[in-house]
DNA sequence: CAATCCCGCCACTCA
DNA sequence: TGAGTGGCGGGATTG
């Protein structure tokens, strides 16, 4: 209790100043305060360790916060407990208005607190609370609700200068919950870049600055690992249909794909590449849940619905989706509409390059992002480790005995990483395509030439491909598109035809509705208020490698791959090299080795099972070699160091890109951050069994330490 | 009864 | 060895 005694005040402190009030007694009330305020923290000190934890809370700094066992059941009548209560609680009526409405709503910018805010703020809802009820509902302690309240306490755009530490078990403390909880909606925050981990119970607070690019990078990585076919797939079918695929029992690998954070990455790339930008957790569940596993297969469904709502929960909060109800026959099925911004492309760029940035050379900073471990291919348990962001500082384990944790390893080593997405039983077509995208490297790069169709020996792999059409996406302008449009329109109509349901879908609430749309502006970024999305649609490429799996890929399930080829996505054009045939041996195995260097430009990194087979893997990388522009863009991130990534710096740079180190500073972080998402994939299928945990999960390591710089 | 999803045990890792 | 993480699924709530 002390801990957080002290916290707080330091916290409160701040606060005074504003209040004017300072003592114990009060301390509930300074606490709302205290939670309320936004720590925003001018730039970073140095040292990096310290600096992080500048935050808001100096004592904390370190970060093994002593636990308080209070924390879990406080005391009703400690500060804690009250600030708990006054946190969530709310009247019923406010609750409920809340949820309906403010769910929907980020609570967060001034500006956008307007008028019902203040339900949701702070002082009031904590005036109110007391008396109201002891007994918080379910629906109070939601986590959906949590996490507006932890989003509350910051700015969506934060000032590229100040830096904003979170403490989680400072915020944990805040918000009157256990720590275990905050993890959730930090997972979820940080597969978007909302925030990014510095340091055992350190993140640092992006808001959405990152977002449009995050979710570009999103939408691309979906694309190039064929979401959109499966959704489209999926939705055209029965959400049955799948099911037979044979269910490879490789399966058992998969784990990784598990952490919350990659799901949450993945779940949004449905959204992302749906024609409708719209999801339901069956499908999602379905799409994410690696599709062998027959016997748990059910088990695992539950499991990954229970996750997929909590996901939901926090993405509602972030007003990027809205749950919306179809009308089936009779079942009632829940069905999740985007609602955040569409068009990424623009905005992004501006807040990004601003803040982040502008730092350091990229290519100091080690991988970092990625940590999930979903693909992480081997076979060996340990294989999935998730990726940390931090840093892989920790030798041990590099190279050897886990085959391929990419994530912990340092960048150079880790090159590529594989993303590879399972879908689940492939629809009716009873095969599952699957996309996998290899970060170019550069020394696998080998140009294409566009129109190339290639003939991959040993593995019947069809390449298809033609060079791709300009895009003019980027930045938010698209090109005139005709072809590539058209192309994209064909694809998709082929591919999915069938789909059905939008007519079936009503928004759950009038009401909610309508705030979604007013919200829209404000909590999405301003673009759009609500349905825009559609016409965006993302690049579809037209051409796709076909790889049927009866090649020998082994680990793959007899899943085929199908892969996009050349996608524009997110604005990027693929040009160069999209695809890469690596041998698999390689990829995995070596981690440090050479390979996984290369990565770059494309951004996507991945790293291969070594479960697959020597045959030759085929890789579609879009990104590759792009244009300057989609240097810039997708590099967003990165963009500020920017100067080292010029266009051209690009392909030889991207090493760089890779390798950073861990963000000491936020907006390193945030540069790195974009090498996030290269973790996507969910190759857990090809995975080996239940490395299981491993991944990560467990304290992620830091590199902070000397990422000091 | 089905949809939600809170809660917290406990496996993992790392320091 | 303890602390930070976070997968996981039982089972309570809700609808």
């Amino acid at each position: 209790m002390e801990m957080k005694c002290l916290s707080l005040k330091d916290l409160i402190s701040v606060r005074k100043i504003k209040t004017g009030s300072d003592d114990t007694d009060t301390m509930n009330e300074q606490k709302e305060n205290i939670c309320m305020e936004r720590r925003i923290m001018t730039p970073l000190k140095s040292d990096s360790l310290t600096g992080h934890r500048r935050v808001c809370s100096p004592d904390i700094t370190h970060i093994t916060p002593i636990k308080h066992p209070e924390k879990s059941h406080p005391d009703p009548w400690t500060p804690t407990a009250n600030l708990k209560m006054l946190i969530s609680a709310a009247s019923p009526d406010i609750r409920d208005r809340e949820l309906k409405k403010t769910l929907f709503r980020p609570i967060e910018n001034e500006e956008k607190v307007t008028e019902e805010d203040d339900d949701l703020d702070d002082t009031c809802q904590f005036e109110v609370l007391d008396d109201s009820e002891r007994r918080p509902s379910r629906k109070q302690k939601s986590l959906g609700l949590l996490c507006q309240k932890f989003l509350a306490l910051y700015p969506d755009y934060p000032e590229p200068s100040e830096s904003i530490n979170i403490s989680l078990d400072e915020v944990a403390t805040c918000l009157g919950v256990e720590r275990r909880r905050i993890y959730d909606i930090v997972n979820v925050l940080e597969s978007l870049l909302l925030v990014s981990r510095m340091a055992k119970n350190l993140y640092v607070w992006h808001g959405r600055s990152l977002l449009s690019k995050t979710l570009e990078e999103l939408e691309r990585t979906g694309r190039e690992q064929g979401y959109h076919l499966l959704m489209d797939q999926r939705e055209g079918s029965s959400p049955h249909a799948a099911q037979h695929t044979q269910n490879t029992h490789v399966a058992s690998s998969r784990r990784k794909d598990k952490s919350l954070r990659i799901m949450s990455q993945k779940f949004v790339m449905l959204f992302l590449v749906s024609k409708t930008r719209t999801v339901t957790l069956d499908t999602a569940a379905k799409i994410l849940i690696e599709e062998g596993q027959d016997d748990s297969s059910h088990s695992k469904y539950k499991t990954k619905v229970r996750r997929l709502y909590d996901i939901a929960n926090v993405l509602t909060s972030l007003n990027l989706i809205k749950k919306l109800h179809v009308r089936e026959e009779n079942s009632r099925k829940p069905i999740f509409k985007w609602i955040g911004p569409s068009d990424f492309r623009s905005d992004s760029e501006s807040l990004e390059v601003s803040g982040t940035h502008t730092v350091t050379g990229t290519a100091e900073r080690r991988e970092k992002m990625v940590r999930h471990s979903s693909f992480q291919v081997v076979p060996t348990p340990h294989v999935n480790r998730r990726l940390i962001n931090s840093a892989p500082s920790t030798p041990h384990r590099d190279g050897k005995d886990e085959p391929v944790d990419f994530s912990r390893k340092s960048v150079s080593s880790v090159a590529c990483r594989l993303q590879f997405e399972d879908s689940p039983r492939a629809p009716s077509a009873g095969s599952t395509s699957v996309a996998v995208s290899l970060q170019p490297e550069t020394p696998y790069t080998a140009q294409f030439t566009p129109q190339t169709v290639a003939y991959l020996p040993q593995t019947p792999v069809l390449m298809l491909y033609s060079s791709h059409v300009p895009e003019g996406i980027i930045q938010g302008q698209r090109s005139p598109i005709t072809d590539q449009k058209r192309a994209r329109e064909e694809d998709e109509n082929q591919a999915v035809k069938r789909r059905k349901h939008s007519s079936s879908i009503e928004s759950e609430t009038a009401e909610s509705e309508c705030l979604d749309t007013r919200e829209g502006s404000s909590g999405n970024e301003k673009e759009d208020g609500v349905e825009k999305r559609s016409n965006t649609d993302p690049h579809h490429s037209s051409q796709y490698l076909y790889v049927s799996n009866t090649a020998g890929l082994n680990g793959l399930n007899g899943l085929n791959f199908l892969m996009p080829a050349g996608h524009t996505h997110g604005g990027m054009s693929a040009v160069a090299v999209p695809y890469f045939l690596v041998p698999s041996p390689l990829m995995a195995s070596t981690g440090p080795t050479s390979r996984a260097e290369g990565a770059a430009g494309g951004n996507l990194s991945f790293s291969m099972p070594t479960v697959l087979s020597p045959a030759r893997f085929v890789m579609a990388g879009g990104a590759f070699g792009m244009s300057d522009k989609v240097n810039n863009a997708e590099h967003h991130g990165y963009r500020g160091p920017g100067s080292t990534l010029s266009p051209q710096g690009l392909r030889k740079e991207s090493p760089r890109l890779v390798q950073m180190q861990t963000p000491s500073t936020p907006k390193e972080a945030a540069m790195w951050s974009k090498s996030f998402f290269e973790t996507p994939g969910a190759f857990g299928l090809l995975a080996s069994p239940p490395a299981a945990r491993k991944r990560g999960s467990a304290q992620r390591k830091l590199d902070i330490e000397h990422s000091s710089n």
